[in-house]
DNA sequence: CGGCGGTTTGAAATCTGTCAAGCGGGGTGG
DNA sequence: CCACCCCGCTTGACAGATTTCAAACCGCCG
């Protein structure tokens, strides 16, 4: 069970969340581990090794809206931009490490594909509810929540700790806000205790606060059987 | 070519919006056809037949966000709604006629789902975009010019006219505003002559100009050969 | 040391929400 | 047939959240 496995190498992260979704064959996994050494950058569907990207639309005029993350073990280019539609871009926020996607594989890998896909839609629908209908305040704690539990899939949450490489102004076009307010509303939660935050790192004391606060539902993880 | 069919019965719409999205066979719209006259009600993967039903996401406080529209000609419950996972409620806005969508069919009828899937996907991200960095009177425009091209794909708009049958209420829980604001934004639309509507017939005089001010990017529907 | 990107702060402007009341049409029951 | 009611649309005055503009601050790097 490498749900509890430490941070450690770039595939590790990507073998947590897999078999995090799905249950996994040792084929699979270790028909994994060897594509996922190689770390290649690819254009064909794709998982993320390491490093945040994020799926971007930009307005003619400058103005930026992020329409989501792509996190480590997380697939790029599934049900995704298909030919015509690639009105978005996906643009490293970090150093990202990719490789190409095993195409097939067992069952349980389809599985976790699928699940994969489900998961990325439901964060799709909770970033229209949070842009659509909380305040800034609220939008904050909302998505801090969601990026610790997506992290935590691949085990790269520690604890309610985690590792948040966006700048103000990232989490500003991600959250529908100006980077002056995305500051003010930080400072504010850090003043009432509710994040603690330095140099990139992230932890939230009393999660289950900020949970009350914005009505937070997660993304429960139940294996077909 | 159904493409330019006038607005007809039930199951023209989605005739002609999956012959839009992908080359079907003889077979296939017979198939459709015999399915679409039926209109049993299903909780299967389905197809819109006719009416308007929107995902919505209702919060504990009692606000509501509307995720997306599912209009006649497309589908539900295809990529969406795996078990664990619905937070979301589909509901209908006005009188909603369903059937079971054909499981297996050509590789023309595949194509279509699968752009039918893609087409979704899309929406959604336009929706992140416009909540997250549009005014309250550029996410109307918007919103009118997607609706626009949706239903001309099931041939439901006819030369920039279309029937909306949404309170505004309703649009407010779409486009993250209050029913109040619509209402001005709605007004100012009409006085400035970009919009004229009565009685949930919306015409648009001067689309162009609605295009150019919130720098709209149609959806490219391009089949694969 | 100077410059640079990112963060922090303040004051004022703007947009959007809130509250509350009036209006209008369509349906229902007397 | 009329009175009434209900829902949705409209309007106005006001409050509040968020943006805008501008400047200062900070750590880091060359």
């Amino acid at each position: 069970m490498p749900t509890s496995l430490a941070l450690s190498s770039a595939y590790d992260a990507t073998l947590n969340r897999l078999s995090a979704l799905a249950q996994l064959t040792p084929e699979d996994i270790e028909a994994l581990r060897e594509l996922l050494g190689e770390g290649k950058p690819v254009t064909q569907p794709s998982i993320v090794l390491s490093g945040w990207a994020a799926r971007t639309r930009l307005f003619s005029d400058g103005r930026r809206q992020i329409l989501g993350f792509l996190l480590p073990g997380e697939l790029i280019g599934f049900c995704s931009q298909r030919d015509p539609l690639a009105t978005t871009t996906i643009s490293a926020l970090t150093e990202v490490n990719l490789c190409a996607a095993p195409q097939q594989g067992s069952a349980g890998l389809a599985e976790a594909y699928a699940f994969s896909g489900a998961l990325e839609e439901f964060f799709l629908f909770r970033h229209i509810a949070r842009l659509g209908r909380m305040s800034a305040y609220e939008r904050l704690i909302d998505w801090l929540l969601e990026i610790r539990d997506r992290l935590a899939i691949s085990g790269l949450s520690v604890g309610d700790s985690f590792r948040v490489p966006l700048t103000q102004e990232a989490l500003a076009d991600t959250l529908g806000l100006t980077s002056v307010h995305v500051n003010r509303m930080l400072q504010l939660l850090r003043r009432e205790g509710l994040i603690v935050s330095r140099g990139g790192m992230v932890r939230l004391p009393d999660p289950a606060r900020l949970e009350e606060i914005v009505d937070y539902r997660p993304a429960v993880i139940a294996r077909t059987q």
